[in-house]
DNA sequence: CATGAATGAGCTTTCATTCAT
DNA sequence: TATGAATGAAAGCTCATTCAT
């Protein structure tokens, strides 16, 4: 009656491997072997975690996607002041982008190749619901802009991105004095 | 006295082909087989016209990019006002971006996917360069927020990626007023 | 003092499970996992019961051939005179093929592709002696053609297989009347 | 614009490599890179010549019917009496079955292992239509038992496969006098 | 220059069987 | 005894590239 027990630490070690992979030589260079290697599994054991290799990225896509919002949230309340509020999301994002590299580099390739089925793709999305209220809020308020809403993400939160890309890349440092200076200008972008 | 030549239009017929499959289907679904039949070449063909899908793909870049660039600058000239100027560029970019949907989503990709070589990624790069110097003039000027320009393109450039992304999913329409909303962000987000 | 042994309820529902999906989907898309699943057993549990996939064929196979053969001889006592024996056993057979059509249907496949052990196969065949003896009697009364008994067997019992393969194909149903019919054609066929 | 033509001897040592391998190993062990390299050619190249292992049987299949029926009407014409015509037919089926043994085994496999699509098997059902409408003709001349075509195939015909059966395991041969024996058989047991 | 055939390497996935409990 | 997890080997098939014409 007894029995092995599906285990936790095998599923993570092949979505961690799988991130890693993806990030390092992209997509089209990340097969099932080679995860599986990575992982310290055999190939067919993948099968017994996932369905497919599409339900493995679909997978690693929420589990991300979820910790992302996880840390964009961490210390934010709705009785904060909308202001306070949208530093202390931005903040966490840029804190997120900059030290979890690979992630963020994942939720961005996510973004812009058809990696990850779109019904997938729509639940991560769920997730921003608390900022979006905040600047509803600061709308009417008149303290932010009274334009769309994705107007406000792309000119604030978005360019975050840039930053992971940038760092990945090497090009240029992101020091503290640069993040105050961005979230100045992101603030900026959008206060009435 | 004629000879054939490599032919130009064959050249163009392949770098469509591959633009809109890879936009279509993605990276991973656009095998060379396919890239020659919707160009209505012979797959051994393309070898006589690229080295390897390699550089297939990284040419691709480099014809994109430079359409990109020569519409972003297309009516753009020194002598203009800092502020007229970076209008001027700021709307040529987004129309581009919304006008020529497969163009900006595969510079997207390239951003973001270890795609093309990075050596052909820096030669992409040095086509901006007359925006970075009206930017430098604006900050001597006083117009324009003495930081970093890797922080002013991430907050007034990058984010028009997104309208691209938002059309894409036909999550929402970019009309003249939602244009001319997210230029006042844009400009807001980086003048003194 | 109830220790556990191995259970037959567990044996017949694993031989079953696997006569029902060879016939249902073939022998090619009757993976021991889809049998563990139909006979509603773990995997492992197979290995308790039978010591590879080729010996639960060859089970099988013994099983249903003796199913068939006491099906077959149900009736039967050597001292019917030999037409009215014959007859007796030939009807028995026929309503074996079409009663159980998913075991006369697996009996044929073994007849055909390579599935079953010989020296299995070879057990199977003792089954039919009384028939063999009950020829070579009506041979030396005159009643049956002097001819060898594989003869006689092809052209009477052999195209009894025939029925089951047009019952499960649907291409023609086998009532009372066609039975007559066709147990007058056998007899014909080697009566003298 | 020249090129290598596609070679009719490749695809016929592909059909040849298939049909021997599941002939002696049977269907489960007849994998596509055993069929290349019993046909001396590259796995990928069977995909050439056939869009899939599917496709290979299927094709195989029509392929060796086609040579059954040929050979099984060679001489015959539909100016025969019916029973000289009839008796043409048998022996020449006859003959295929015992000189063509790979052949026979393979058709007969067919029908009674789900290998070959059904809609090609139908086609395969066509060429038979001769032997069918002589039986029809004999019936009406009050020669032949007027009964189901099924039950006239099942007992004279459906046989044979018996003899190929016998000479491929080696438990009975088939010399000219067993062989007229059993013609003698088939043809009491229809005629009136 | 242009081509369709040809291919070795590699892909995702499945399978009969064994392991660890 | 009984189990679900685990696996190496192999399956069918695709792909970037080269061959032969």
């Amino acid at each position: 009656m007894a029995k092995r027990v599906k285990s936790n630490e095998k599923r993570t070690a092949l979505l961690n491997a799988t991130l890693s992979l993806i990030n390092n030589n992209g997509f089209h260079d990340a097969p099932m072997s080679k995860i599986a290697k990575l992982a310290d599994i055999s190939p067919a054991t993948i099968y017994i975690y996932f369905e497919c290799k599409q339900d493995l990225i679909n997978q690693l896509y929420l589990e991300v996607k979820a910790a992302f919002s996880k840390h964009a949230f961490l210390n934010f309340t709705k009785e904060l002041p909308v202001k306070k509020g949208f530093e202390n999301i931005w903040y966490q994002i840029a804190d997120f982008k900059l030290t979890h590299v690979e992630e963020s580099n994942f939720l961005s390739l996510c973004d812009n190749a058809p990696m990850v089925d779109d019904h997938i793709l729509k639940k991560g999305l769920k997730h921003l619901q608390p900022l979006l209220i905040l600047w509803e809020r600061g709308q009417k308020e008149g303290i932010i802009k009274p334009i769309s809403l994705y107007i406000l993400y792309a000119f604030t939160i978005y360019p975050l991105a840039f930053l992971t890309n940038m760092k990945q890349k090497k090009a240029c440092e992101f020091d503290k004095i640069k993040l105050d200076e961005a979230f100045l200008v992101a603030w900026d972008s959008i206060k009435v």
